[in-house]
DNA sequence: ATGTCC
């Protein structure tokens, strides 16, 4: 507890221990942020790292000003937990993986009946419904490889004998337009309290994050049908967000980048797709402005990544990994930016949150099968 | 992050 939450700055706090890998240049992005106007305090999570202008895995609260910059363009991104029928045991991963093929495509209009039945308001971006997009977002295969409370997973409804599938993705275009048009217009300066826009932009918001929530579902049922197999949402969880909030008994806005809310049920904080994942329960604490970490974080640049790994790691290499599990990632730049050593490691990340009393572990999770995006074969 | 830069 005592120096697991780090004060660099009046305002600022960093929850880190001796071996979270955290660089200064995330600090300055956070310490910028926090003299933002209106802005009362700032806390960067363990997975705390540099963004472009502002740090991601950090939570922000204003009192009268909402910054959408700080949410960024991917409104609404957030982890997804599916329990499935798949057996565990005896896995054929060359099985699943020929199944599964690609579903990078627009949804098949076998799909429509499924679309309509959740009541989507009209975006323009209905062709990115069901796809994962980029970067960091994946879907994975995953299995219950140790379990730390017994009780609190079987009431999940989660057991070993069956994979889980965690799906991380956003709002796609439509979060990128949201945003975008709002600096058009507003720059960084923000939106006061109360105005038009405010409200106008707190309605996209509304609207991206409804639909990336939908989206990781439909990711999830794709998924699911391509395995022939069935499941069950376990935990959908935001992490790209802001919301009303009373912190330190004023009212205003707390805004998250890469932070999951620790104030909404039990959630994954997934490690590289080389590393485990743990499922915790949450200990809300305003100290952490009622956050966690939602990933490990990356440690290297993604520019730097093809440099540092390509004498070390063949592609076909880094279709495995440590863990014994199988990586499906056609794109040739994305696989080494998304390797495992761009990554920190997730124990020194959860070690931090665990060490500011801020989660209990519930169990760890073992990667399986990791999808990213795949050119041909459906 | 992004129907990813024209």
């Amino acid at each position: 507890m005592g120096n697991s939450i780090r004060i660099p700055s009046d305002g600022v706090s960093v929850i880190a221990v001796d071996d979270t890998w955290i660089e200064g240049k995330a600090i300055q992005q956070l310490e910028t942020t926090a003299r933002l106007p209106g802005m009362h305090r700032v806390v960067g999570m363990p997975d705390l790292h540099p963004g472009r202008g502002y740090p991601v895995g950090a939570a922000f609260f204003s009192t009268n000003r909402l910054y959408p910059a700080l949410v960024g363009n991917d409104i609404g991104c957030g982890m997804a937990l599916w329990r499935t029928d798949i057996a565990a045991a005896k896995l054929n991963i060359d099985k699943l993986e020929k199944r599964l093929g690609s579903i990078d495509a627009p949804l098949d209009p076998a799909w429509n009946d499924v679309v309509a039945a959740l009541d989507l308001p009209p975006t323009g971006h209905e062709r990115a419904l069901g796809t994962i997009g980029g970067g960091n977002h994946f879907a994975e295969l995953q299995a219950l490889d140790e379990c730390y409370d017994d009780d609190a997973v079987a009431r999940m409804g989660i057991d070993r004998r069956h994979l889980l599938l965690l799906v991380h993705s956003g709002s796609r275009g439509l979060g990128e337009a949201i945003l975008r048009d709002h600096v058009a217009r507003h720059g960084h300066a923000g939106l006061e309290r109360g105005g038009a826009d405010c409200a106008q932009y707190l309605d996209r918001h509304a609207q991206a994050l409804r639909f990336a929530r939908a989206n990781r579902s439909l990711i999830a049922q794709r998924m699911l049908m391509r395995l022939r197999a069935s499941g069950s949402t376990a935990i959908d969880v935001d992490h790209n967000l802001v919301a009303p909030a009373i912190v330190d008994g004023l009212a205003g806005w707390l805004h998250r980048k890469g932070a999951t809310p620790s104030d909404a049920g039990p959630v994954v904080i997934p490690g590289s797709r080389g590393d485990y994942s743990y499922l915790v329960e949450p200990v809300a604490d305003a100290r952490s402005l009622y956050s966690l970490a939602h990933g490990a974080g990356r440690k290297w640049m993604r520019t730097e990544c093809k440099d540092r790994l390509s004498a070390r790691y063949s592609v076909a290499q880094l279709a495995r990994t440590a863990l014994g599990s199988r990586v499906v990632c056609d794109d040739r730049a994305l696989i080494y930016e998304e390797a495992p050593e761009a990554y920190k490691s997730i124990d020194s990340v959860v070690a931090a949150l665990r060490a500011a009393g801020l989660v209990r572990l519930l169990a760890r999770l073992r990667p399986v099968l990791t999808y990213k995006t795949r050119e041909c074969c459906e």
